[in-house]
DNA sequence: CAGTGTTTGGCATATCATGCCAATTTAGAG
DNA sequence: CTCTAAATTGGCATGATATGCCAAACACTG
């Protein structure tokens, strides 16, 4: 790993985290660095894969994409095979933004945007719990957001 | 809501989902417009509030930040006060990303960021078990990322 | 304190953003 | 179908920005 942050690196990474679309001369001057310098850390850091990418974050309510859900998956069998075929299915699906395997209680987790309540219901009936590999599905949905925040605390 | 999105906005928000930092010139090539009126269209999807921000997707892993879990949260009551009290708190620590009240088996749910399974279990126990409010946790820790996402299907 | 490697700041140039105006396209009414 | 009005577009001029290069400042080692 050749990368060692120091103070003004994370500088950069908190300004990048809150505006990624800040100009580099206005970057600079955030972070105590003449512009050359500051472009030439951004572009390591780009570089070093620090930072992934950049991206506009949309509000998914003004565009009838309101409701975001957290589901929990049961796998019928926990082999190779069913999980991958699962993954393969899942990645296909717009409505999931997220989806992780996990050890525990379930075996994955996911999180899934639709319009509203109707449209997830259809969403799980029609398409999740039809993929051969789950069993069963649990719904968590968020009725208020308390915190919502893209960051990493560098 | 003076918003209509033809096909052209569409284009362009699914571009700069996938690349907030693109020129301008470069969005207008790939949206099929020249430059003028393509930075029209975005000025007015940022001001309506379509586009909620721009930031920098940094990589966990090479920050170590590399663990992300799920924590449900089961609160004593469900009076306005705790709930208040549990958001005020959470709002804090810059471990939670995301805060969400729900209904159904749980009252909230958490996505937190830590470096690994012993700082979030030093996390749990001294801090989120420790709001007066909350009286049991369960977590779950994704293994493998089957997807991740932050773009919207528009 | 000299030498070496790294990081910085400034500068020149090419690219880009931005605001304005004329031309084109679109939508609606007669 | 035609005319008109409004909305949208493209081109252009200007000011700001990104980018690559070089010399100077700095930090570290022997």
């Amino acid at each position: 790993m050749p990368e060692a942050l120091d103070a003004v690196d994370r500088r950069i990474l908190k300004a990048l985290q809150r505006n990624g679309r800040m100009s580099n001369v206005e970057l600079a001057n955030e972070v105590g660095l003449s512009p050359s310098p500051c472009l030439r850390r951004v572009k390591l850091l780009e570089d070093t894969g620090v930072i992934d990418q950049y991206v506009a974050v949309l509000d998914g309510s003004k565009l009838g994409l309101g409701l975001t859900v957290f589901a929990r998956i049961w796998f019928k069998t926990q082999d190779a095979e069913t999980t991958n075929q699962f993954a393969e299915t899942v990645r296909k699906y717009p409505e999931v933004a997220e989806c992780y395997l996990t050890t525990g209680e379930c075996d994955a987790i996911m999180r899934i945007v639709t319009t509203d309540l109707h449209a997830y219901w259809r969403f799980q009936s029609d398409h999740l719990m039809r993929i051969p590999s789950v069993q069963s599905v649990k719904t968590d949905v968020p009725m208020e957001t308390i915190k919502r925040s893209f960051e990493l605390p560098v």
